[in-house]
DNA sequence: TTTATATATCGTAATATTGCGATATATAAT
DNA sequence: ATTATATATCGCAATATTACGATATATAAA
């Protein structure tokens, strides 16, 4: 076929890969990595820093942002964009959790 | 086109995203959840809890194998699956220094 | 109002992913 | 050696992703 089981997983499985596979991208992490240093981010600079085209920035901050990762403000001519703290939060917090959960090598094959 | 640009990423990056990539689908979120469980899982039983095909569970176990999240022994006529522990440790700190880099929202927009 | 600048969207080609039936392989039991 | 069981791999169809040129939109400046 070619999509996605959801029906059979549960809401937070469900989640949670959307919100691992928003991120699970070089250029996208590479987005995020730069507002987290300056907390903020204006678009065209990432045109100018990372090697890509416009059209392509623009898709992967969408993508971002649908998924409830970053925000954009208008400024003027351009967009700002931002952390989404809530989002941010849930998924440290679920991430956090996750690998926590890993009891250590005992009882390994 | 239709292949990402790995060349002008940094290493970090592109391992990140790859790590990621191999945990964000809700079939390889389940089959963690339920290996973090119980610290080790034999496949068929992968097939009988999640509504997938053997072949199907087989090629996410195997995404996983191939990304160094998991590995697998030979048990007799089947096979066990356990974490791995370097790289789950690996990912962990990344993620967690990663996250935890978020300032809040001084001076955002 | 016209022009310049910044970002978004459209359309498209190349490639990757998802899921599964069919089949191969590999170990254990008879 | 044959048979049963468990897992992997192949091949394929449906769909999704990635990247980008071209174009649309929207704000600011002249």
């Amino acid at each position: 076929m070619g999509l996605t089981k959801t029906e059979i997983f549960t809401e937070e499985q469900n989640q949670m890969a959307a919100l691992l596979k928003a991120m699970a991208h070089p250029a996208r992490i590479a987005i995020l990595q730069r507002i987290l240093k300056s907390n903020t981010c204006i678009c065209g600079d990432l045109v100018e820093e990372l090697g890509l085209a416009q059209a392509t920035i623009s898709q992967h901050l969408k993508e971002l942002k649908n998924a409830g990762i970053i925000q954009g403000t208008i400024e003027g001519v351009s967009i700002c964009y931002c952390i989404e703290p809530k989002t941010w939060k849930l998924l440290q917090n679920q991430l956090g959790d996750f690998f926590a959960s890993y009891k250590g090598e005992q009882n390994c094959c």
